[in-house]
DNA sequence: ATAGGGTCCGTACCATAGTACGGAGTCAAG
DNA sequence: CTTGACTCCGTACTATGGTACGGACCCTAT
């Protein structure tokens, strides 16, 4: 039984706990209720394996690039058990990093050749500055 | 001789007015003085080449992922052709680039993997949405 | 000379993804 | 039973890169 306060839950995945207080106000993450007369004491909200999971979800879901809108939708359809949606939605966002590497890539091309013809040429204009002018 | 409206201007790069104000805000471009009385009738500033291929320069820089305010330090490095230094900053964006590069890729990889895996899978949990829980 | 479009300028607002703050309450250890 | 850390909650603020608005003015063509 995995009973966490927010900063366990917080620590637990690495983030701040103004960070999962900020996913709670986007509708991501569900806002326990206090153990009021139920189960015992307690008056500060306790999280458990489910809000782990959904936090964690977020999280790796960022670094695939979605959006925490995007995200949101993909916690819907996880609720509603929409196959197609998701893998619409998952092909969308390749096709959408397969753009920004691309795009990436040139940049990186471009800058690195320019920063070797700056490194031959120390006299002069720098090639850098100036090959971005038309 | 290029002797452009600010609209003009916008147009030939691309963006709209506003974002050539917001550029002159942020000290990336020069609000030309209007043709007060030295040059005839113009109450309505005119910019000309130089302009031009400055919002040209911020334009491409930005591509290459720089933020406005680092394409800022690249156009005093260019006013004061400080060679060493905007190297050193390309550099470092190159560094930048292909971390980003290297972690768009490896999401890549794993959203494709795990869309195949939906593919081949109608039935059941949906992948996409169980392989980020843990 | 008047209508329309464009410019000028300040100010306000947008989305995204948080971060910070402050006061009150709660909880566990000494 | 007090101290210190943590929680709760609302509100405000941050950075980034713009976009929108509104009134006044200018400029050109008819």
């Amino acid at each position: 039984m995995t009973e966490l306060t927010i900063g366990q839950l917080a620590a637990a995945c690495g983030v701040g706990v103004e960070t999962v207080r900020y996913y709670q106000r986007r509708g991501l993450l569900e806002v326990p209720d206090k153990p009021g007369r139920s189960a015992r004491p307690g008056q500060v909200r306790r999280y458990g394996e489910k809000d782990l999971q959904t936090l964690t979800f977020v999280r790796s879901a960022q670094k695939a690039g979605f959006t925490l809108s995007e995200i949101g939708t993909l916690l819907e359809l996880d609720a509603s058990h929409d196959h197609a949606r998701a893998r619409e939605i998952a092909e969308k966002r390749i096709a959408a990093l397969d753009a920004e590497i691309r795009s990436l890539q040139s940049a990186r091309r471009s800058l690195a050749r320019l920063a070797n013809a700056c490194a031959d040429r120390p006299e002069g204009p720098c090639p850098i500055l100036t090959a971005f002018d038309h």
